[in-house]
DNA sequence: GTCTTGACATAGGAACTTCCTATAGATCAC
DNA sequence: GTGATCTATAGGAAGTTCCTATGTCAAGAC
């Protein structure tokens, strides 16, 4: 049913091989030890090339061959061939050795807080021809610029419309209410959170620094307040992680934020970490890439770096996050 | 024991071919569909070649595969490399269609005689896209001219160094005493031959016009002549058939020929052919290639209707020859 | 003329490769 | 959770490749 005389079937590149060698002999039992194979499996093969080119390609005599004009042709553009796949695997495999090149890699701005430093520290040690450059945007925007082609992988915290993407969640945060420790009465235990949960309705009494609406972390907060029936009291919203962690630290607000973001300030016991119960707000953060764009080496490299680090930074502060299991 | 990592055998052409197809389907499952085949098998066969390149083409996802930049490099130059072999192929078969271009032939002038005229009728109307091109000379000359690529194929009657040329015998003639037919006493039969041969010895009183020494079939008649122990009554020395022939016809000198280069003057009656016994003179003439000089379809032609052509003109004149067996 | 030699072709069988069906595991949409 | 949709794995049938042994033919040696 098939074709059956696809060139790639009438013309296999060993084949092809086999009778350069054979041009460069002139005999096939010359060409056959050459090769290091018995004589009629080579006679058999130039014979199969033949009936399947339906071309005669070298005349046989008793003593040796005689390529006709067919069979010239074949040698002369066979060996371009040849050439290009030898150089083409040689590509392909320099592509395995050292990443190099440019990647480019968007955060939104709180894992972009947690990730960048580390992530630019790991990727120069460990990789120096990766030349790694990292941009900070809302969820929104890094889905632009993966659409622009203007970073190679983004992490975001909501995807719209996912069939142009690929993306893979790598953390999923719990938002805690966040207070300067001196601005709250309760006790912080050692991992920084309040040994009280507060729940939806108290929340409603605190004044609140957020960001504005626009954000993905915004979205999440209102709809929560909506599904508890009651409004955020937001005194200030502010497009900026430090200024919010800023103002919370000087006690003029409190914020609605995860571990990760604050987690320097809760580190050293300047800011503490309230559980919100009923519900329990948890986003996920996800590593997109565009489905279209070619994945380099360097990039893969990159997207595991993150995923390590991520996983070390959550053991090692202890962070009040979980991962996807498949690690 | 072998290299195993021969870029022909790392890389075939069908797999190639399979990645392309993937490339443009984007999903294993899609592309072997459209394939026709199963998906297991296109997986299989992915893998496999990720595995000989040692290279990862592609991301599986569960929404289908996304490229590497190997995977990217892979189907745009195996494109290119895909599209050489096609039109490869497709030249090769072009090739076997309808045989053209120029042929050059280069026959001895008894040959000559023979075969020129039919020859260059049968391929004109049989081969109307062969242009074919012949010259006559001296055996010598013929294998200069085949050493120096002036012509594709020619006729000789001797071969000195064989080892640069491959040959093949397509005719044995018998050298007959040639006498006008009024001038010889005996008769001669339907096939133009006379009643009674004659001995080496009585050659010796008789008046001969041959050709010059450097011909081969003067070398043939002076060995004879040596091997009999009698020298040959040569009383004059023409390099051309014509001229001899002429000088016979006028009943002037006799001469030693073959039958087929006075066939038309025997059919005619006007000359005759008398058998020279004890010993026959014998002369084989070869069809010569250079081994080193491709074999144009046409050029294969060509030769097939010399060797035909000898076979219908033997048969049709009655020539007194012997073919090789094989034919 | 006969024999040996060197070259290609043919035959039968072992080892490998390819492709299929069936099935499992994983992810996404609802 | 369930169904739809991917890819991966397993086992087996069919085809391909390569080998050894043998046949045929032509050229060269004696």
């Amino acid at each position: 049913m098939a074709a059956m005389d696809d060139p790639q079937d009438v013309l296999k590149l060993k084949q092809l091989s086999y009778f350069l060698t054979l041009a460069e002999y002139g005999s096939i039992s010359a060409a056959a030890n050459a090769l290091n194979m018995a004589q009629p499996s080579l006679s058999e093969n130039i014979a199969k090339l033949e009936r399947q080119l339906d071309v005669k390609l070298a005349i046989r005599g008793s003593r040796g061959i005689q390529m006709t004009e067919a069979g010239m042709m074949l040698v002369n553009r066979g060996r371009d061939i040849l050439d290009s796949v030898d150089h083409l695997v040689q590509d392909l495999r320099l592509l395995n050795g050292e990443p190099r090149g440019p990647v480019s890699v968007g955060f939104p701005p709180s894992l972009s807080l947690l990730l960048s430093v580390p992530l630019l520290e790991t990727i120069q040690f460990e990789h120096q021809h990766i030349r790694l450059h990292i941009a900070e945007a809302m969820s929104g925007d890094i889905l632009d610029w993966l659409a622009n082609d203007r970073i190679d992988v983004g992490c975001v915290y909501e995807i719209s419309d996912s069939s142009p993407y690929s993306f893979e969640p790598i953390l999923t945060e719990e938002l805690f209410l966040v207070a300067a420790t001196d601005n709250w009465d309760d006790e912080f235990g050692p991992d920084g959170v309040a040994r009280t949960p507060i729940t939806a309705a108290q929340l409603e009494n605190l004044p609140l620094v957020l960001t504005s609406p626009t954000h993905g972390a915004r979205k999440l907060q209102e709809k929560f307040a909506r599904a508890g029936g009651f409004t955020l009291n937001v005194v200030a919203a502010i497009d900026s992680l430090t200024h919010i962690v800023e103002m919370v630290s000087r006690a003029s607000a409190y914020s609605i934020l995860s571990h990760g973001a604050v987690i320097k300030e809760v580190a050293e016991g300047r800011l503490g970490l309230i559980r919100i119960a009923e519900p329990t707000i948890r986003r996920t953060a996800y590593m997109v890439r565009k489905r279209s764009r070619p994945v380099s080496n360097a990039s893969a490299i990159v997207e595991n770096t993150i995923s390590t680090i991520i996983r070390e930074l959550v053991e090692r502060y202890d962070i009040q996050a979980t991962l996807p299991e498949k690690a």
